[in-house]
DNA sequence: TAGATTGTTAATCGATTAACAATC
DNA sequence: TAGATTGTTAATCGATTAACAATC
C-alpha cells in the first residue's frame, strides 16, 4: 500500500474518521466496524473500508477495527503523531478565539506565535502569547521552524499576509478571510468561510 | 433551468462565485468571463459555465457576464437577497467572536440571539446582544422566527443543543463543535472543524 | 462451527472537461 | 467583419456502491 496516489478527497475524510474514533475511545468503546462508524458519520461502510484500504489493512474479519490501533495509524498517516507549531496572523476577535482555543493540542497543533499589523495590539498578552509585529513575522517563523499558519485578518490584507507567510517558509495555510489566495503550488491552502456554508444551506430553505 | 435536481456540490460552489463577484465589484470591475473567474478561483471555466447553466443563462457570447447582474442572480438563487436572523449557541471565545463579526450582514445574515448554558454568562452584554439562558432558547427562536443557527459549544454539549434547536424550528445549523450531529432529514447541517482542515494539510507535509 | 465483517473487484453512478456551434 | 465567449453536448475521468470470497 503506502500513500502514493491517494485521492485528496479520501485524505480529507481521514480527519473525520480520526475524530469519531477518538470520541468512541472517550466513550470507553474498544472495537468498531465500518458499518457502525459509517452509521455514525452518515457515510457508507463500503466507502470507509475503501478509504482505509488505500493505506493498509487495519481490521479483522468478524471483529472489525481495534479503535485505539486504528486511531494511532491514522495519526501517523496524517502526521499528527506529533505537535505542529502554528502561527496565527490577526489578533482581532477571531485571532484571540483561536489563540485561546484548547482544542488544538489534543489533535496535533499548538499556536506558538501571534502577529498583528496594528501597533496598538503589538505587545498585548493573549493567553500564553504576546502579540508580535508583522515585521517580526519572518524571523520568528523561521526561528521556530513553523510550517503551518492560520490567517485571521480582513479579506483586503489576506493575500499580502499569505505572501509573507510563504516567504517565511510556511507550507500550509488555513485561511479564514473570505478570499481565494494565490500561492505557489507547493503550499497548501484550506479555507474556512462560515458565510459560504450558511449560504449553501439557505439555498434549500423556503424562499 | 429552474432549481430542481441541481447537484449539492454545485450549490456549494455558488457562494464562492458570489464572493469573488463581490470582490470584483469592489475593485471597480464591471464585466468578467468564466475564464477570468476560473483563473481567480482555481476552477476550470467549463465548470463555471456548467454550474451556472443549471440556473439559467446569465452571460453574453463575446462579452461574458455583467458582474452586478450575475451577483444579484446568485443572491436570489441562494436566498441571500434578504437578511436571515441567526441564533448563536455558546458565548465562549468563539461565540463572542461570532457575535462581534461584521462580515455577516453584507452577505445576508445577522446574529439576533445568543445563548449560553453558564448562568455566569447569562445577562452579559456582547456587542448589541445580551446572553440568554438555554431555557429561553425555544421561545426566543420562535418569537423571532429564526431558521438558521450556529453551534459554538464544546463537543459534549453539541448534540443536545442541536436537538433543542431543531425542536425550536431551526432548519439550518452551522456546527463548530468537532462532532457529527444526528438531525432529522429536513434539517441541514454544515461543519466547520479547523483542526480537520489542518490535519488534511499535514498529510502532505514532510514527515 | 456459524455469524460477522473485512478488503477488494467490478459495476454503477456522477462530476469534470473538451470541444464547438451559436452569437454577441 | 473578426475575435471572443457563451451554453451545451458528448467524452472522459473519477468516485461511490454492491457484492462476495476470504477469514477471524
Amino acid at each position: 500500500m503506502g500513500k502514493q496516489n491517494v485521492p485528496d478527497i479520501v485524505v480529507g475524510r481521514l480527519p473525520i474518521y480520526l475524530r469519531a474514533l477518538n470520541r468512541m475511545l472517550q466513550e470507553g468503546q474498544e472495537y468498531t466496524s465500518s458499518h457502525e462508524l459509517g452509521e455514525r458519520l452518515g457515510i457508507s461502510s463500503a466507502q470507509i473500508r475503501k478509504d482505509l484500504s488505500h493505506f493498509g489493512e487495519f481490521g479483522k474479519q468478524g471483529t472489525g477495527y481495534h479503535i485505539a490501533y486504528l486511531r494511532d495509524q491514522l495519526r501517523q498517516i496524517l502526521h499528527v503523531d506529533r505537535e505542529w507549531p502554528m502561527a496565527v496572523v490577526g489578533a482581532g476577535d477571531l485571532g484571540r478565539a483561536i489563540a485561546h482555543y484548547k482544542g488544538f493540542t489534543p489533535r496535533g497543533f499548538r499556536v506558538m506565535a501571534l502577529f498583528d499589523a496594528d501597533p496598538a495590539r503589538v505587545g498585548e498578552r493573549i493567553g500564553a502569547l504576546r502579540v508580535l509585529a508583522m515585521d517580526e513575522l519572518e524571523r520568528e517563523i523561521k526561528r521556530q521552524n513553523i510550517k503551518v499558519a492560520m490567517i485571521a485578518v480582513p479579506a483586503e490584507a489576506a493575500q499580502e499576509v499569505a505572501n509573507q507567510l510563504v516567504q517565511a517558509g510556511v507550507r500550509a495555510i488555513l485561511n479564514y478571510a473570505p478570499i481565494t489566495l494565490a500561492v505557489p503550488p507547493e503550499v497548501h491552502v484550506q479555507y474556512i468561510d462560515p458565510v459560504a456554508h450558511l449560504q449553501h444551506m439557505t439555498y434549500y430553505l423556503d424562499a
